[in-house]
DNA sequence: CGAGCCGTTGAGGGGATTCAAGCTCAGTGG
DNA sequence: CCACTGAGCTTGAATCCCCTCAACGGCTCG
């Protein structure tokens, strides 16, 4: 592509235009960030609307179920992803640092999926949603429909995070017995995984697996049809949930 | 859009002109899947690529590290990604279900970030990579950058699930510490968490948190440099962290 | 200097693991 | 037909790791 000028980040920081775009054009991220890849046509459309807000420790950058109105480069700083249980308990169930992007989320028009708050000290850049929006403009439709798969990918394994890898056994096999129940097959009957397996997915052991399973099925909360299908009740299930992660 | 003929999808299955794309037309899954906002003239281009393979439960549909030349969906079935830690245990991460999108990472041209197994009988939809990046060739480097750091947050999630949320809380605690030392200050100390919020990490306590951090600098594994900073011996870290999970 | 937060350490109890034995069930071959 | 086998599931008993409850010390700050 020919430019008519130097790249931006060329230039000397003092010919920039507009108070931003010397922000940008010297940030030290920028090779790393999203916008690394943008020429300097592109960086003078978007530096108007780039905010670098700073952050003390334990402050918040957005809360869970909030409207995702921007998307954030992590210029320094750390951030956790955090998220309240039932119970009143915190799950922080991944940290981001310099360069990675958070609240994608917003490219998407879903609500932020997790709280966000600074760990140390934080810098960001602020890209509001409908810039990006703009940017990808000429974006396909399977461009879209890939980018919400992959954010139900980075869901599915929050999720699993959240729910198969916290609280004591009784609590994991309920969660995993909610998981599966998501994926019933004709006769309603769920795909029920060998007591081994069950181990691998919640990190325990078969016998604690095995006792577990054998307790809910004593509950009537299960039904085991071998071999590898159960059927659940729903009521009872969803009861014990509750009760087990309050 | 005017369309010269009905769209496909609307035509009676043996109109077709290629066997699958009466396969593709007729997928239970189509509205739900990749390609469900495709239209009748990208359906003809691409369903002379597509297959339609099944496996049986157990059977592999591809192996972390593989060089990933295709992406899925599963039309029907359960599948499992799964990780073999480096003392031969199997930790199961997540599964996927109907209509989800799974070895996405191939669109990146990454290899395979797990094992991809069935779970019950299979049946998928593969996509070659080449053909979604035909799909996708108006796409910007700014959507492409998007799509690294999504497929990036997956994997950091994923690491989350698999390193700090397996094992005894002495290994959950140097795989922490391993995570941390990914993000040092300018004098290479690392970010320290309080002890409440590695206890919201790790899924453990604050007293065996501490206990464990206290251990490990008896060990000169970390020196604790009061408020929330640290050093660490990388040597003796990276031999604690093997000595922890072999 | 007392209050409160944070980290540390101890003692006791409980839940998960470990080790072991017995069970069901499908497949095999006499 | 039925003993034999092996894989998977279950249950028991003993041990161990982590949790719970508690007390105490260092530190900051009003």
């Amino acid at each position: 592509m020919l430019m008519k000028t130097a790249p931006l980040y060329l230039r000397s920081a003092d010919d920039a235009s507009h108070p931003q775009a010397r922000a940008c054009a010297s940030c030290a991220v920028r090779k790393d960030a999203l916008f690394g890849a943008l020429d300097a046509q592109g960086l003078e459309r978007i530096h108007a609307h780039i905010a670098s807000p700073s952050l003390q420790a334990d402050e918040r950058i957005f809360t869970q179920g909030q409207t995702a109105a921007a998307l954030y480069t992590i210029r320094n700083g750390i951030v956790r992803f955090e998220r309240a249980a039932s119970d009143g308990a915190r799950r922080i169930l991944r940290l981001a640092g310099r360069g990675d992007l958070i609240g994608q989320e917003a490219l998407l028009l879903q609500p932020y999926n997790d709280d966000a708050v600074a760990c140390t000290p934080v810098e960001l850049c602020r890209i509001p949603q409908h810039l990006v929006q703009d940017l990808a403009a000429g974006e396909s439709a399977v461009t879209r429909e890939l980018m919400t798969r992959w954010q139900h990918a980075l869901q599915e394994a929050t999720r699993w995070a959240d729910d198969l890898r916290s609280g004591n056994a009784r609590r994991r096999v309920l969660q995993l017995l909610r998981v599966l129940s998501r994926h019933p097959d004709e006769q309603d009957r769920i795909w029920l995984p060998r007591r081994e397996e069950m181990a691998d997915m919640l990190d325990l052991t078969v016998e604690t697996a095995s006792r577990c399973v054998s307790q809910l099925r004593r509950e009537h909360v299960i039904q085991t049809l071998p071999p590898r299908h159960a059927l659940l009740n729903a009521a009872l299930l969803a009861q014990a949930v509750q009760a087990a992660d309050s």
